[in-house]
DNA sequence: GCAAAACCTGACCGATTGATCAAGCTTCAA
DNA sequence: TTGAAGCTTGATCAATCGGTCAGGTTTTGC
């Protein structure tokens, strides 16, 4: 939460003072990486300027440029962040669980976050469509081995019959795809809707029949 | 094709010389359309610079704005270009079809549209993500009107049994995730599935993952 | 063949951008 | 109390951007 990258993340280790656990530096850290998430979310990594992001953290450009010296670096940063809220809600697929009440926590947790946190999904987004220079060491390694851990449990749920047989990369494609179209696109289902903002009614919707089709589709309930 | 934009479209019409099928206009307009979705896909409304689209199209910079005035009508004309590939493959939910037949259906058409144009897309992604700001008035009125025709069709399948109850915007959603998940995020699939780019086995599997999620969600099958 | 329209382009402009710097201010340990 | 390290910021710079323009070339209609 401090920003500092951690080990095998996107950003460079930032020269960091001795003062660590400067207070100072933790806050004005932590406003700059909000700040410029929602500017980079909105607006894409070109788009946003610095002094947008400044602004937005309540300080003049300068002082954002204290802390990160570069746009790039900054952006790195807003990226790690990001990582771990990624991986996270994937852990509830393991194996000795019921494939049905698994499927369906996960289903709910990442609807969840695109409630909850829809500008991270729609940065990450915007950074996948654009090629994923930043993230592609993370996107080959690390991520590519959580996603062969978690398919060989499904697999393995194949395997004793208790899910209809599907390609469980692509089974994972799809869950990210069905809820993070939540957060991403936003706009879109919002304006086809007919709202001015997505509620939390939309949301259960989306989450139901998500569900619907993933344990239905996979010959459960 | 030629860039002129149609009626109710994004881009406002264009001042066109007398010689509206001036051989030469046509084809360095579609040039330079070609050039600009890639460009705009790629990096974006602010990250696209007219320099970039002006090289890729084979003319200098003064070239283009000759033709395209600003960066703005530029933009508009390449959005209203794909308004069309947006709603075109939903024509095959009508209500006398079968609905197995015809989601399925729909979801190839779908998918291939994500294998074979992925650009056009990712701009479209772009533009929902930043907040679709260029395109609302089509969302609220075109789009919306379409989405209420073909929802009304999948009720009266509903009603009539022929398919499990969902809520049937909401099912229109994630067809359209599932399938331009794999134009949108081609970059991280396939460092996922540790390939270079995305050859049509995946896009075949994906397919197949996807219509069986959602005929047999649906109880077909 | 000729004039008008359409097309082409190097040079240029004002605005914005990311980034730097020097000078001043605050914090804190000794 | 003091001084060094950390923090703040207005001013400024070089680079890039979208867009313009004058002046030339090519195409087209008659």
């Amino acid at each position: 939460m401090t920003g500092v990258p951690g080990r095998g993340g996107i950003a460079a280790q930032a020269k960091q003072p001795r003062n660590g656990g400067g207070s100072i530096r933790a806050r004005n850290e932590s406003r700059i990486l909000k700040a410029a998430e929602a500017v980079f979310a909105k607006k894409g990594f070109s788009g946003a300027s610095t002094a947008e992001i400044a602004q937005r953290a309540g300080m003049p450009k300068a002082n954002l440029h204290y802390y990160f010296r570069t746009k790039q670096q900054l952006y790195a940063a807003v990226l790690d962040n990001i990582l771990t809220i990624w991986l996270d809600a994937m852990d509830e697929i393991k194996p000795d669980a019921d494939p049905g009440d698994a499927l369906a926590r996960y289903l709910a947790r990442k609807m969840e976050s695109s409630r909850l946190f829809p500008e991270p999904s729609r940065l990450w987004a915007m950074e996948l469509i654009g090629g994923a220079r930043h993230v592609q060491p993370f996107l080959r390694r690390r991520l590519r081995r959580l996603v062969r851990e978690k398919s060989a449990i499904l697999e393995s749920w194949i395997a004793a019959g208790k899910i209809a047989p599907v390609a469980p990369e692509h089974l994972l494609f799809m869950i990210w795809a069905m809820t993070q179209t939540y957060a991403d696109f936003a706009a879109q289902i919002a304006a086809v809707l007919g709202k001015d903002r997505l509620d939390a009614g939309v949301f259960a919707t989306g989450r139901e029949t998500a569900t619907t089709l993933v344990l239905r589709g996979l010959g459960l309930r």
